[in-house]
DNA sequence: ACTCGTTTCAAACAAGTGTTTAAATAAAAC
DNA sequence: GTTTTATTTAAACACTTGTTTGAAACGAGT
């Protein structure tokens, strides 16, 4: 076995440098550099830059996502136990706060949220598929549970909207440092509970607007 | 002057390439091969291929921001004409529809949309800041001109919002092909009316969600 | 002590990058 | 028609990229 910590090492590096710098930008040599690691590990540990990215990818994200499962789920079971329709709101939260308060957990969290942020709009068809893939059954998840909620919402409106809370959320979870307000007088420096509040507030907002 | 249309050429290619595959993911070969043009020439009229993407933008967001501030600017004066408050309405439509508009009107066009839609969450700094220092101004002015409107909105609420809505706006600028929902059975082939429709009514509810 | 499978390492590989150069060509000015 | 200027071209430059290689070092197992 020896010190396996070496890939960890490389994923925590890789992570960092992805997330900030972009996975074309970042080079093995740096990132070896700062992993302190042998360039040629990278491939031995994961075959190819690219699924090393895979790899980064899957840590956390498969973790993440059966949390959010397991809260949709318990949202619906409740409803069904009621014999009422499960709340549009619980359904969102149950999706956005284990999102946020992951991303809020530790500085590598939250590099790895703003990575998958960006991913969706990552012109690189190989490394968008590296997300999407993982993400995909999640969101069919997400759109059905909704759906159940909000029955009288036409189903192509309502995974129009989805669409919109995604961008939301990308966004969000990309604006680490740079806001798209260059230079305001007014700066915003949301905690993680208030940034959770007006976000679902915001996204809840829109989900029931008059059709 | 010659033909200046080298210059042209090489615009139209690199905003499509930039837009399809990336900035950095973008090499001047397959670039100047697309425009049928010389390598050396877009350092021979740029200077550089960053300021190639800096030209690639100036070209088409110029333009678009003063429609957009001319539209802005008159939903202003005849709310002041009237002695009324502007219209939230009014002004976020005024910044949404020509940028839609645009988007709709041409295949360069579009390509465009979805490069500056992307660039807010451009990871490389100077990329990004290439599209914010451009933007920055007309953000600003949509920023003071909904604070008008909406004057019993928290200044830091409004501001968040609109980091909202910027995000959905981004998204919906990148997504020409691809979805986040990889495999539905429901496909959205939202023509543009219905888009901007949609678009509208979403970005509305949520900026005038209660507080 | 010796072997075997795993991991590390420096070096090289082949291919691709943006940029520069200097000669050739075209256009314009006088 | 000659002289400047502007543009195009092929070739080279210096450098970085991801990946491969083969030998060295390590860590149990017997």
């Amino acid at each position: 076995m020896a010190q396996c910590d070496t890939k960890t090492r490389i994923l925590d590096g890789a992570e960092q440098l992805f997330a900030r710098e972009g996975f074309h930008n970042t080079s093995l040599r740096v990132l070896t550099n700062l992993a302190e690691a042998n360039l040629a590990s990278v491939n031995y540990h994961f075959g190819s830059k690219e699924s090393l990215l895979q790899a980064v990818i899957e840590r956390r994200l498969l973790p993440l996502n059966k949390i959010r499962e397991e809260k949709i789920r318990k949202v619906l079971a409740l409803a069904e136990k009621n014999s009422i329709l499960p709340g549009a709101e619980d359904l969102l939260r149950a999706f956005i706060e284990p999102t946020l308060e992951f991303r809020n957990s530790s500085p590598g969290a939250r590099d790895f949220i703003s990575l998958i942020g960006r991913s969706l709009s990552e012109p690189d068809e190989t490394v968008r598929n590296c997300f999407l893939d993982l993400a995909s059954p999640i969101l069919q998840v997400l759109f059905k549970a909704l759906h159940q909620a909000l029955p009288q919402l036409p189903p192509e409106i309502l995974i129009t909207r989805l669409q919109f809370i995604m961008g939301t959320m990308s966004h969000v979870m990309c604006m680490g440092n740079h806001s798209a307000f260059n230079n305001p007088e007014l700066p915003l420096p949301l905690d993680h509970n208030t940034l959770v509040d007006q976000l679902m507030k915001f996204v809840l907002a829109g989900l029931e607007a008059p059709k």
